[in-house]
DNA sequence: TTGTATGCGTTATCAC
DNA sequence: GTGATAACGCATACAA
C-alpha cells in the first residue's frame, strides 16, 4: 500500500541498499548523481519509512513508556508535559498509561510495554507498591527512571523525586515563626513512601523547636479531597485545640478548607492551613493556599534526561535525584500570639 | 536476547508455524498434547511476543495516536483519561502529542504517527487549524476522529463535539431569567470555531427575549486566565453598563473574577459571572462559578468508540456527534431587579 | 560506488 | 495435525 525503500528503488533503478543509504545519509559512498536523483524520487512520492520494520532490525523503537496513576489528578498533568516535551526533544514518543493505583493494571501495562519494545519506562508506582510489578520492571531489563513514589529495593533504582522532608520541614518552620505553636497534620496514606517522608518532615521541624508531637493532632488521609474533609472533621469534632494545619498535599488541604468554610471557621484568622505540590487549585481557591511547590517541569525533565541517558548506554552521575521543594507564601496562614 | 517463538519451537521439537498457532489459539488444528506442552514452554520461558514483528506483518499496532494542543490546559486531562481507558479496553494504547497550537509541530507529529503505523488518531487542531494539516491526515488514510475543534471541509468529517451555541444559549437564558438584562461577552479567539458557536449561543438567547447585542459589551479572549484579565480591564475601564458577564471558558471566568476581586467589585452581588467548561478549577474559586459543563468523559469514550468503529471498518451511525452541554448553576450570579 | 544476501520475529499460504 | 517457506519493510555485512 504505503511507498516502500523497494518502490522507489525500483523507479531510481537501483538496488533498495543505495536507497538505504541516502536516506539514513549514511556512508557518503553514493555518487552525487545517484543520491539526488533518490532524494528526488523520495519527495515525489512522498515516502515515509515504516518505523516498525526500522525497529525490528534496529531493536529501537524510539518510544517510552510513562506509567501513572492518573493524568486527572492536578499534580500530574504538567509532569507529563515535561516528559512528553524532553522526549519529543530527544526524538521519542510517549505511550501514556493510567494505573489507577491498581497493581494489576500497572502489571498488565508494563507487559504491553515490553512487548511493544518501548525503549524506556518512566514508572510512578501504584500507591502502595508491590515488589512484584517492579522485579517485573527489572526482569524486562528495560532502562527505567522512577518518578515522585520512592521504591525501596536492595540495590539504589534510579529515579526523581521531590525532597518531602525538607519541604514539610520549611513549611511547620514557616508555621512556627508566625506563631503557631499547636499544629496538626493531615497525613497521606500510610503506606505510602511520599506521605512518610512527609510526615518526617513535620516531625523534625516539631523536634527542632522543642514543640511535641501530639497523635491526637495527627490524622491521615488519602491524597485525596476526601480525605482532606474526613480528616478535618475528624480534628474539629475531637475539640482538640490547634490553631495550624498542614496538609500533606493541597488537594486535602482543599477538603479541609471546605469544611472550615462550611462550619464558618475563618481561614487564616481563627484557623491557619498550608499544602504541599502547589498544583494549579492551590492559586485559585479563597483564601489562597500556601503551600510547598515540587518543580513539576524540573521533575518532568530530569527524569526523561536521566531515561534517555540510560538508553544510550551513558552512565549516571547521580542515581536518585532529590529535588528541593521551595514554600509559596499566600494567603491561608495568618500570624498568631 | 529476549524468547522468541524460535525458541520455544526449538525446544517444543515443532516447527514455528505450530507454535503460532496455539499462541494465536488459532484452528484447533493442533493436538491436545503438543499444545499443552507449547504452553507449558511457553509459560516456563515467560516468552512475550515482540508486537513489532506481529504489527509489521498485521499491518495492526493497536496504537492510537492522541493530537491535543496542551494536556497542561485543564480541559483536556479528564477527555485524556477517558479516551486512555476506552482505549485500554479495547486493547488499544495511546500516543501522547502535544502541539502547543503549532501547526508545524502538529504536522510533524502527523508525521511521526504515521511512520509508526498507528490504527487511528483523535484529533483536536490546533486553535487556527491550517487546512494543509488536516489534508496531510487525510492523505495518510489513517482513520481519525475530530475532537472538540470542528474543522470546516467539502465533506463532512467524524468527530465529536459539545454543543457551543445550546450551552451558551442555557447560560444567558439563566442570566436573563436572573433579571440580568446588560450581559457582557468574553469570547474566545474569534479565528476558534468553538468561540464563534458560543458567540452564536450568546447572540441567539439574547435576540430570542428581545434584548440589543451591544458591541461594546463584547470583548475578544484568548481562553486562558490572561485574556479573561484583560478583557474584564478593558470592560471596567469602559465605564459601559452591566451587571453580568459571561465568558466563553472557566480559564477567562476565572481571570475575570481576580480583576474584579482587585478592584473590590463583589461577585455576585454587585456583578455577575459566569462560564463554560466546568474544569475543577470552577468549582473551587469562591464564588464557586456557575458554567455550563461538557460532558468530558464522554466526549473522550464516544471519540474513541468512533475511532475503533472506523478502525474495523464498520460504519458510522452518525459521523458527527454533538454533545449536549449542562448549566452547573452554583454561586457566581445573583438575581438582579 | 553499488548490489546481493541475510536476518529482525512474526503471520499466512500452501503442501504434506 | 504439522511443517516449509514466503512475506512484512528495513538495515547491514560482505562482495563485487
Amino acid at each position: 500500500m504505503a511507498v516502500t525503500i523497494k518502490d522507489i528503488a525500483k523507479l531510481a533503478n537501483v538496488s533498495i541498499t543505495t536507497v538505504s543509504r541516502v536516506i539514513n545519509n549514511k556512508s557518503d559512498g553514493v555518487s552525487q548523481k545517484t543520491r539526488e536523483n533518490i532524494l528526488r524520487i523520495v519527495k515525489e512520492l512522498n515516502y515515509q519509512p515504516n518505523r516498525l520494520a526500522q525497529s525490528l532490525v534496529t531493536k529501537k523503537t524510539n518510544t517510552l513508556g510513562l506509567v501513572l496513576p492518573d493524568i486527572t489528578n492536578p499534580f500530574f498533568p504538567e509532569i507529563v508535559r515535561a516528559i512528553e516535551d524532553t522526549a519529543n526533544n530527544f526524538g521519542y514518543n510517549l505511550i501514556l498509561c493510567n494505573t489507577d493505583d491498581n497493581n494489576k493494571k500497572e502489571s498488565l501495562y508494563l507487559q504491553v510495554l515490553k512487548e511493544k519494545c518501548v525503549d524506556g519506562i518512566i514508572f510512578t508506582s501504584s500507591i502502595n507498591p508491590k515488589s512484584q510489578n517492579i522485579k517485573q520492571l527489572m526482569e524486562y531489563k528495560i532502562p527505567f527512571v522512577l518518578l515522585d513514589r520512592y521504591i525501596d529495593m536492595e540495590e539504589q533504582l534510579p529515579g526523581v523525586y521531590t525532597d518531602g522532608i525538607l519541604g514539610m520541614y520549611q513549611a511547620v518552620k514557616y508555621f512556627i515563626e508566625m506563631g503557631h505553636k499547636k499544629i496538626a497534620f493531615i497525613s497521606g496514606p500510610k503506606e505510602s513512601k511520599t506521605a512518610k517522608q512527609r510526615y518526617l518532615g513535620y516531625i523534625k521541624a516539631l523536634a527542632e523547636y522543642n514543640l511535641p508531637i501530639r497523635d491526637f493532632l495527627i490524622k491521615e488521609g488519602n491524597y485525596k479531597v476526601s480525605g482532606g474533609q474526613k480528616a478535618m472533621m475528624e480534628l474539629l469534632t475531637s475539640k482538640e485545640d490547634f490553631t495550624a494545619v498542614l496538609c500533606a498535599n493541597d488537594l486535602m488541604a482543599i477538603g479541609a478548607m471546605e469544611v472550615l468554610k462550611q462550619k464558618n471557621i475563618k481561614i487564616p484568622e481563627e484557623i491557619s492551613i498550608a499544602g504541599f505540590d502547589n498544583i494549579s487549585l492551590s492559586n485559585v481557591v479563597d483564601p489562597k493556599l500556601t503551600t510547598v511547590a515540587q518543580p513539576y517541569y524540573e521533575m518532568g525533565r530530569s527524569a526523561t534526561k536521566m531515561l534517555i541517558k540510560l538508553i544510550e548506554g551513558k552512565s549516571l552521575r547521580k542515581k536518585e535525584v532529590i529535588l528541593k521543594p521551595r514554600l509559596i507564601i499566600r494567603n491561608s496562614v495568618a500570624k498568631r500570639g
